[in-house]
DNA sequence: ACCTGAACACCGTTCAAGT
DNA sequence: ACCTGAACACCGTTCAAGT
């Protein structure tokens, strides 16, 4: 009975999981439920929307990229740790072509699937980004909101391919405009 | 017979217009072939592409834009220049929401419609950027993709409703990234 | 030449019918 | 309880038929 509900939905996460890193964020449900399987009226009883079903897709990597700001915020230096978090994640927004999109939208919408994921990622950056402000690391006249705006712009741009090539180069350029290094002291200079 | 044709052409662009200015780049070429009294296959004779269609209503402005770098180039400084026209063109894209997102894809794409446009735009940019640089004013490690990505994924960002408010504070932020403005010269304060 | 309705293959939503 | 096919109202593309 239950089994076998079980098993559909794994197997709906399992397929969605590769179709959305190989073709984007806005595939068809219908196609999704085609390779896997299932009829579409099933995938639309796990996964009520599109935005549920990349909730569950995705709640693992928002969740880690939270708890990974918290460990940062301990572990390094306030700039560092910005800096670190900030790259960790636009490398995530790269794998999933088209979610920062819908962050970008969920973010401020209470009854988006994605909303809670997403609120919290935002306050998680603005922590570390008040870290920052109070050691005088960051610029003083940007707040949370910015920070998060400024991520899914990269998020988005890194999505383009015309533009993916200069990712790290743009993140460097954006996080120079976020940090206030001082001449010379080069906090956000690329490594590779 | 002629006349008629350059009636329903006129009249699809005005009603385009109006329907872009307030629902986006992504309404329905239906819906806009509805409102203007015309098939949907007059439509598509006339604009075979979405991309088409935004070519014509939109080649005026990317035009004015292009002619506007030249003006900038000889009338300000080169920091002064770039400045303003990097504020006139995130102004311009938040007149069309989700052109920005076409542009983004079609420079790169010699096939789209919006092609020619969108590189003078792309090479106007890069020549008030190289000029700024060779001033000193505008950062040395960065070029005319550079400059066209963050013009592009701003426009993306103030495109969203929850962004949009702080657009002029994002803009100011961006543009700091890209001026290296001596501390306490304040080239890209906000004006407001 | 130019316009048009209709057919086509898609999409997401909804629901009655099946086990 | 859970699944499913089918009907529905959309979309953009294509084309034969009309003037």
């Amino acid at each position: 009975m239950r089994a076998d509900a079980e098993k559909n939905r794994s197997q709906i996460l399992s397929v969605a999981r590769d179709v959305a890193t190989e073709h984007g964020a806005d595939v068809s449900m219908r196609d999704i439920a085609r390779r896997a399987g299932v009829g579409l009226a099933t995938l639309l009883r796990h996964f009520p929307t599109r935005e549920a079903l990349f909730e569950a897709l995705l709640c693992t990597n928002l969740d880690a990229l939270t708890r990974r700001a918290a460990e940062l915020e301990t572990a390094t230096s306030a700039d560092e740790a910005l800096l670190s978090w900030f790259r960790e994640l636009v490398t995530f927004t790269q794998g999933y072509r088209g979610v920062v999109a819908m962050m970008a939208a969920a973010h401020t919408n209470p009854d988006s699937a994605l909303y809670a994921s997403c609120a919290a990622v935002h306050s998680a950056g603005a922590r570390l980004l008040l870290r920052a402000q109070g050691e005088g690391t960051a610029r003083a006249d940007m707040n949370g909101d910015d920070l998060f705006a400024l991520i899914t712009a990269l998020g988005w741009a890194v999505d383009q391919p015309s533009f993916a090539p200069r990712a790290d180069h743009l993140v460097h350029l954006v996080t120079g405009a976020i940090l206030t290094g001082r001449p010379g002291s080069e906090v956000g200079k690329a490594t590779s």
